[in-house]
DNA sequence: CGACGATTCAAACGAACGTTTGAACGAGAG
DNA sequence: CTCTCGTTCAAACGTTCGTTTGAATCGTCG
């Protein structure tokens, strides 16, 4: 029986059918655990619920993946590897083709979106439901779910951030770290389409969530941001020394922040 | 004995020391979930473990708060409540302030991000930990939080769209609504301070993580997003129409996009 | 055929959860 | 004192969870 390693090397098919699309049992609890994880986050969606959908057994989740844990992780890797790869070779080829100039940063943007929108139109099960998976995993307090994906961002992160360094040459190190911080975060966010506040039904009244108008939006958006003018020291913070909750709030507040 | 109305009318201190500092029990409970609450999440704090942190009886949190749900409710309106009417009041009295001129979308965010700093630094218990709570219940897929926090926000933030309609009459009303999700989602997932890439850690090596500092940073970079140029319609489209994996992309397709 | 190994299955395990129970407590009013 | 009533308490309830178990199943190969 061999308890001792249940799980019997995660190694190619050497399953019971031999030759061919063998272990439908896994690839049904992944499609499963995807669907389901999106929809109920990764705490809320029990195995037993989990292995009903798929029809399977409850024990299978265990032999096949180990884990819960696992499972969640082989979800998220089965898209994540993928697009972070395509991410940087997309990168890396548009910065070869910019040479010898430093690559603008529209461009270094485009190779951070594009793989993302060409994984939400992906016509194999998943597609944008995946994305909102990601977003919301972004922003779980599971401990095991942070490492993981700062782990698997951390080297994609790292290199956009030396492009995007050689593209702003004037802006401070420091402060590019921030802007691409609230980059990912915006992203992350929007790509989560909690609707939280209902904002989106109410915007695109239609049943159809398009992705790619989202992020059609959302590009130019960050990308102004990411180009704006250094703050001036002093501009919510001195507000915030006057006493704003009674109307003082800094007459000369908006130095170095572009007028409306 | 009374069980059919377990909870005894929410309302002023009734209650065994009379007229005095009463119930500390209920205090107690609702100081210890907001700190477990922001550090593990909802689901993931448990009532024992809470209770024991308060030094309270495990029956007691049912007992003053009826359930977990409506606890966590309180929790969050403790705080959010106050800080959203500032937001309107203050929002008022700039717009009072600049009339007949419509208020320009710099201080209108202001009005939106000072009531926020002015939480964090508030001396009493919570303070800047409170933030990090609210920013993930931003992100909790549990429904009962999503619709406790639609409620809680629309009326504000359809308060702040009429005014950045005011100052911005180009920008399109959908466009618009776009924008402000996009904000509020950055500033709730840079609230939440969740540090998911580690990147705060490693910008801020200090230990504190001093908000002010991260909103002066942030406002700035929201602002100009929010009044950046309409995006053209074929920026990141035409780059996937044609096969950006393999490196075309879009010789002209930073048109409406500000350049590096 | 017969034994093997990978897989599936029904059933159970132990732990943790949110909530309920009914008795004990303790100050204030009659 | 006695009764009352809001509060606290230890204990238990019933459910659900992730995981484990050991037998049954089935194609493959000697």
């Amino acid at each position: 029986m061999e308890r001792s390693n249940p799980r019997p090397a995660t190694g190619p098919k050497t399953g019971p059918a031999a030759g061919r699309g063998v272990p439908a049992t896994k690839a049904r609890i992944l499609d499963a655990a995807e669907a389901l994880f999106m929809e109920h986050g990764f705490e809320a969606t029990s195995l037993r619920t989990l292995t009903s959908a798929a029809g399977v057994n409850l024990a299978a989740v265990n032999y096949h993946f180990g884990t819960k844990e696992e499972l969640f992780e082989t979800v998220l890797r089965r898209r994540l590897d993928p697009m972070n790869l395509q991410r940087v070779e997309l990168l890396t080829r548009l910065e070869a083709k910019a040479a010898p100039h430093a690559l603008p940063c529209d461009r270094i943007m485009l190779a951070l979106f594009a793989p993302a929108l060409r994984l939400a139109r992906d016509p194999a099960r998943g597609g944008k439901d995946f994305l909102r998976l990601l977003g919301r995993a972004y922003a779980d307090p599971a401990p095991f779910i942070r490492q993981f994906l700062a782990e698997q961002y951390a080297p994609m992160i790292a290199r956009f951030k030396s492009a995007f360094a050689r593209a702003l040459p004037h802006l401070p190190r420091r402060e590019l770290s921030w802007r691409l911080h609230f980059i990912m975060g915006a992203l992350s966010y929007t790509l989560a389409g909690t609707d939280a506040l209902k904002l989106i039904a109410e915007l695109n009244p239609r049943g159809s969530p398009n992705d790619e108008l989202l992020l059609r939006r959302l590009a130019p958006f960050l990308l102004a941001g990411l180009t704006a003018p250094l703050p001036g020291l002093d501009d919510v913070a001195s507000a915030l020394g006057g006493d704003i909750v009674e109307g003082v709030a800094a007459p000369g507040a908006d130095r170095g922040v572009r007028k409306c």
